[in-house]
RNA sequence: GCCCUGCUAGCCCAAAUGGUGGAGGCGUCUGCCUUAGAAGCAGAAGGUUCCCGGUUCGAAUCCGGGGCGGGGCACCA
């Protein structure tokens, strides 16, 4: 074959192709102008709009929906790309589809781009959808277009803000002060992550810790509940249901009270209660701290300038430096002493301490140093006693000595308890049980179950995001917004000149008078973190445009998604807000569902190579010429260093642009890498020799079917014309190969077997002679390839189904089923081991009995040779396998 | 520090319950085709399955120990 181009002719913007050996000319396949096309076709028959027909079983499959930054990535190509072929390949097996697309439209990016670029946030973030959308549409996705969602869209959040007030009737709403990062130039709350070395990372000032009252939904109800219905889900990644596990962090323990004196030793009427998880360790116990942050720590504070002094160390740590400071550990006596509970006479000291969080248990501790680190540290700074009352069964109680590690052994069978009075010789869990009993018994304690999972807050001092449907008024409090007057709007009118959220200083917005007495109040001004919004943008796809949150036959027909895709950064707060929200829809009779995605999958990230220049500048994969023997700048010829694959950013510009990759290959030759070689769960390396591998196979697969196409009819083969079934064998395991890896969303096999058949028919083509019998097997392989890789490449199958002279287009047809005769191979190859060393192999019919396999492998020239001079001891034999014989 | 993961040809990766180490892709090399390059076609090379030990008739797979990479959590009492 030739093609006949000039040498500078881009090898994508060829045309004709002139094969030779055969009559025909075959055009070569143009993905730009036939992508387009069948997108039009596609959208005209509305293809992919999701029927009410509820007598089908339904198939909801959804990606996590894209934040409107402006342009697709590869990442997002990846995660569409996937959930596209589950779609267009349930939509083939016969189900009703559903398979939408929304956009995660509140967020700071829009306000930055305001204060940047002096566009309006709803402007840049309109404009951005419109140019994401075109994007994905250039890739072909089977989506619903009809039930897009944004969720800026009063239309969306009204309905948020109705559940809100439904959330707050029902109790699943607080209200509390809590510690904030604050940003004194920006007068805006920062995230953890927004704050870096202490300052804000956009105004450089130096971050405080404030005090703010905020909203919190309160997912710590649900913590037991979300725990252990993690357990159901099946269909989950053991990774992310451990992540949340483990986020949700419980913990079994007790809670008790010591008595307290003061140093003289009169008792003092407050007691000081404490959470633990290891009363087994009581006494091993030789200190109490409480957390700089506890009542009983601020109330002597007042009569102390060293523990003042002291707390105001602890606010000032912040955010800061935490992981050097941490390190440290720091506190101050507080004048005050608990009574052992079981030490007569015995008085523990008591201190603030930094490494005691006041948000955990109680807030306060009784320590034991021999038996943790952080405890241990801390009295070795300040020299308290260590009292060692775990040791290893064998271990002399008398000598047993800690130094500078804690003993942690935690497997039980190995210890026992000493130096623990009545406990001693007990088990770590006999020794625990016997704690519990007797502190419950006396009244002091008791058992307690905590959880690391807190209440989730929702405000934000934003103004691109959903408002909370508040109003704040001095006589009568906080006053919900009348459910009448919902949606409460963003007001467009705003600037962003001053620092801070422009709702704080709206005039009219802000005043309004209050809905339960008429006198003047003003209106909540925080607006709802981003996360909200995208707790039940899923359920909302089932009735896009009710007039209720979620309409409730259709919620009953979709839910839950039956396959969500994503990323792996979202296994915690997203999946578990998501699991939550569902919860508190079903409380507020806004859904009837607990769990909202039946299966999940996290794929991996996109990666690639970084480049730099020698002053170690980042310099775009496109602007590096990789022909020559050493990697060079395109432009300036300057030297590249080549670094290690990253995660696909722009900071390190080691990005690939989706829509530079469609323009040159077409979509299809994009989905079909981002499917290739890598299982989909993890990281996938974007190179471009694999996209150029990718583009030829499509021109592979092209000019296959163009040949397939101009054989003739035939007649359907005989049993007896072997090559024809050999060729409709490799076809139709082929196919029940990749329908059962596309179901487990093995799409790097899927891909593998489809280049396996390709190659099949590639060389049965080159066969000048064939029966009747073979042109149509060639035919029906044709036909069943089309299918089989039209989830994959979509167009490129239209196209070639139009070729193959098919009837109507291949998204409206069935996926074949593959005939079961075809796929028992009757011939197998049993290997020969003698010794467990592979000796020879045997050509066998299927399925013989054992006896008959060991009698002809027995009969074997080489293993006859082989078995010389020894004895046979054992001959194992797995049926259709091996055969392993043991001599000597 | 704790907990998950992964390690198979130069690279990405396949190898049901332990059963012939190789399906597929990329790359490399040789030849054909070509004025030439690319594409195309025909063929080839390439291995301590990370290391050590164990279980087994048999280990890439299971167990123990170690190495390297990736990720999560990390004052949570």
């Amino acid at each position: 074959m030739r093609v006949t181009a000039t040498a500078d002719t881009p090898l994508h913007q060829l045309v004709k192709w002139t094969v030779h050996n055969m009559a025909t000319t075959i055009e070569r396949y143009n993905p730009k102008e036939a992508e387009g096309r069948w997108q039009k076709v596609w959208n005209e028959r509305q293809c992919f709009a999701a029927s009410d027909d509820t007598g089908k079983p339904k198939y909801y499959v959804l990606e996590m929906f894209p934040y409107p930054s402006g342009r697709i990535h590869m990442g997002h190509v990846r995660n569409y790309t996937m959930g596209d072929v589950i779609a267009r390949f349930k939509l083939a097996c016969g189900y009703n589809v559903l398979h939408p697309m929304g956009w995660d439209a509140f967020g700071m990016p829009a306000e930055n781009a305001a204060i940047d670029r002096k566009v309006h946030p709803k402007t840049w973030t309109y404009e951005n959808i419109a140019a994401m959308r075109h994007q994905l549409q250039m890739m072909g996705l089977a989506l619903d277009w009809s039930r897009e969602l944004a969720t800026c869209d009063p239309e969306y959040y009204r309905h948020e803000q109705a559940m809100f007030l439904d959330f707050l009737a029902a109790g699943l709403v607080d209200r509390k002060i809590s510690m904030v990062n604050w940003d004194p130039v920006d007068h805006t709350v920062l995230a953890n992550e927004q704050v870096i070395d202490g300052r804000g990372w956009r105004s450089g000032a130096l971050v405080e810790k404030r005090e703010l009252a905020q909203w919190f939904l309160k997912i710590s109800d649900y913590s037991e509940e979300l725990l252990e219905a993690l357990d159901t889900l099946e269909n989950w990644p053991d990774k992310v249901r451990l992540m949340q596990r483990n986020w949700i962090g419980r913990s079994e323990g007790m809670r008790f009270t010591f008595e307290l004196e003061d140093e003289a030793g009169t008792k003092l009427e407050d007691g000081l209660t404490v959470y633990t998880t290891r009363h087994d360790t009581i006494f091993g116990a030789t200190f109490c701290a409480l957390s700089a942050d506890h009542p009983m720590t601020q109330k002597l504070a007042e009569g102390s300038n060293e523990i003042a002094a002291f707390r105001a160390e602890c606010a000032a740590l912040g955010t800061s430096e935490e992981a050097i400071e941490r390190a440290e550990k720091k506190g101050v006596p507080l004048g005050i002493y608990a009574r052992h509970p079981y030490r007569p006479g015995v008085r523990l000291p008591v201190y603030a301490a930094n490494f005691v969080l006041m948000g955990y248990g109680e807030g306060a501790i009784f320590g034991c140093p021999a038996h943790d680190q952080r405890d241990l540290d801390f009295v070795r700074k300040y020299g308290l006693d260590v009292i060692p009352v775990v040791a290893p069964r064998d271990a002399d109680p008398a000598s047993f000595k800690i130094g500078d590690e804690p003993y942690l052994e935690n497997d039980d069978s190995q210890t026992t308890m000493i130096n623990s009075d009545f406990l001693n010789g007990m088990s770590v869990p006999e020794a625990k049980e016997e704690i519990a009993r007797r502190m419950e018994k006396a009244g002091i304690g008791e058992r307690r179950t905590n959880y690391r999972l807190r209440d989730w807050g929702v405000s934000r001092q934003r103004y691109w995001g959903c408002p909370i449907p508040i109003i704040h008024c001095d006589d009568c409090g906080v006053v919900p917004v009348p459910k009448k007057e919902l949606p409460v709007v963003l007001p467009e009118d705003v600037t962003f000149d001053k620092p801070g959220n422009p709702l704080e200083h709206h005039p009219t917005w802000k005043n309004v008078s209050c809905p339960a007495c008429g006198k003047d109040a003003r209106r909540e001004t925080d607006t709802f973190d981003t996360f909200v919004d995208s707790s039940w943008y899923f359920a909302r796809f089932c009735s896009p445009h009710s007039d209720q949150p979620v309409e409730a036959g259709a919620a009953a027909y979709w839910m839950p998604v039956d396959q969500y895709i994503g990323g792996i950064e979202h296994a915690i707060l997203h999946l578990l807000y998501s699991r939550f929200y569902m919860r508190a829809m079903s409380k507020t009779g806004h859904i009837n569902l607990d769990e909202p995605f039946a299966n999940l999958f996290t794929q991996g990230m996109v990666i690639h190579q970084t480049y730099a220049t020698k002053t170690g500048e980042w310099v775009f994969p496109i602007d590096v010429n990789l022909d020559g023997p050493k990697p060079v700048h395109a432009e300036t010829g300057e030297p590249i260093v080549i670094g290690p694959s990253e995660k696909m950013s722009k900071a390190k510009k080691n990005v690939v642009d989706p829509e530079n990759i469609i323009e040159q290959y077409g979509a299809d030759t994009a989905r079909w890498f981002m499917l290739s070689d890598t299982p989909p769960e993890r990281d996938i390396e974007w190179t471009e020799a694999g996209a150029e591998g990718a583009w030829r196979f499509t021109q592979r697969l092209w000019r296959a079917i163009n040949e397939a196409g101009h054989t003739e009819a035939g007649s359907e083969p005989g049993n007896d014309d072997s090559d024809a079934i050999a060729l409709r064998r490799a076809t139709h395991q082929a196919l029940n190969a990749v329908g059962d890896d596309i179901s487990a969303l093995r799409f790097n096999r899927a891909i593998a077997r489809i280049y396996e058949l390709s190659n099949t028919l590639g060389q049965v083509l080159k066969q000048d002679k064939r029966t009747d019998g073979l042109n149509w097997a060639i035919r029906e392989a044709a036909v069943i390839l089309v299918q089989m890789f039209a989830p994959m490449m979509p167009h490129l199958a239209e196209e070639c189904w139009q070729l193959l002279g098919q009837p109507g287009i291949v998204v409206e047809t069935a996926w074949p089923k593959a005939v079961e005769a075809l796929l028992v191979e009757d011939a197998i190859t049993i290997a020969i081991q003698v010794n467990g060393k592979r000796r020879d192999e045997i050509s066998l019919q299927k399925g013989l009995a054992k006896e008959e396999i060991e009698s002809a492998v027995l009969q074997l020239d080489n293993v006859q040779r082989v078995l010389e001079g020894q004895t046979i001891r054992k001959v194992i034999v797995v049926p259709d396998r091996i055969v392993n014989i043991v001599a000597g």
